[in-house]
DNA sequence: CTAGTTGCAAATGTTTTGCAGTCTC
DNA sequence: GAGACTGCAAAACATTTGCAACTAG
């Protein structure tokens, strides 16, 4: 639809920083993970996706999705996380670390939360410990608000 | 050669509690977990841990321990953590939320920090969006202070 | 005795890897 | 062109499960 976004410019400008070149399989991971805005998704998911927005170009491999996610992440455009221990890796794009996440057990929701609190823990443990920090990660799971109103309590997993 | 530790005693109890039995596969899992003090260890390495202290009792299959865990875990004895996403789960004994893990990203090593920072995202959560908190889970990566002092920096700062 | 547990082995599901062909630079 | 990428298929891993034998209660 659009010729450029500023996404894939940034994209095109990171890959061609770091050497490395820039191909369909890159270009629709990002654009995937952007069309998806803010969702967590499985590279199924991902896989899933790019064969339906990036139709012309085809299918992409899961091991392509696999080693440009790989790529992307060194790069700093992508942050994998784990949910929950036995479920797959899910990916975002990345996101500073002032944010963390709520995960509604009930309804598996996934929010992303902005505040101070990062920045605390940051100052604590710099000040406290001699421990330079690099990354953060926090999340936290419980009920949401909307399913506390609904009482939903014993908790079934959603689809996505 | 100690007949009962208190932490075994522990286990003892809340197995029955739950209508469990008290076999040696779960002793030597909880042993092993002990005997780690604090450790993360895998399953794979929980196993063999098995093998060395529990030597009389024989090996316990990997199918067990995995099934030990689960159990384990419903009776709030030990916790799942996965440090990587492309690491394999790693378990320690159960702790507070109010603790939470400082890994060093040069020498791999994971403690354990205890402060008010966990209280703090729980009540701003809950004052704030209704948010109903069951569990935090804070992982902070960086640098020891130790591996600083010897200016061992085989990785590179990710961003802020 | 009875039913919960275990060990083994095979199944499942995810992520990685070797290689030949393809495409970017 | 040269060498970085991709797709494919098979390998490498982590974790789960079915089932017969075992054992705690």
């Amino acid at each position: 639809v659009v010729g450029a976004t500023e996404a894939e410019r940034e994209l095109e400008v990171l890959l061609r920083a770091g050497g490395h070149r820039v191909t369909d399989a890159r270009r629709a991971v990002w654009q995937a993970l952007h069309a998806a805005d803010g969702a967590h998704l499985t590279v199924d998911e991902l896989t899933e996706r790019i064969e339906r927005v990036a139709g012309r170009t085809g299918a992409i491999d899961r091991a392509s999705v696999y080693r440009t996610l790989g790529l992307l992440e060194e790069l700093g455009l992508v942050r994998a996380t784990q949910l929950a221990a036995t479920d797959p890796v899910r990916w975002e794009r990345a996101h500073p670390d002032e944010h963390f996440h709520l995960q509604c057990a009930s309804c598996g929701r996934v929010e992303h939360h902005e505040g101070d609190l990062v920045a605390r823990i940051l100052e604590h443990l710099d000040v406290g410990h001699g421990f330079a920090v690099q990354a953060v990660e926090l999340t936290v799971t419980g009920v949401c608000a909307a399913c506390r109103a609904h009482g939903e309590d014993d908790g079934h997993p959603v689809g996505g």
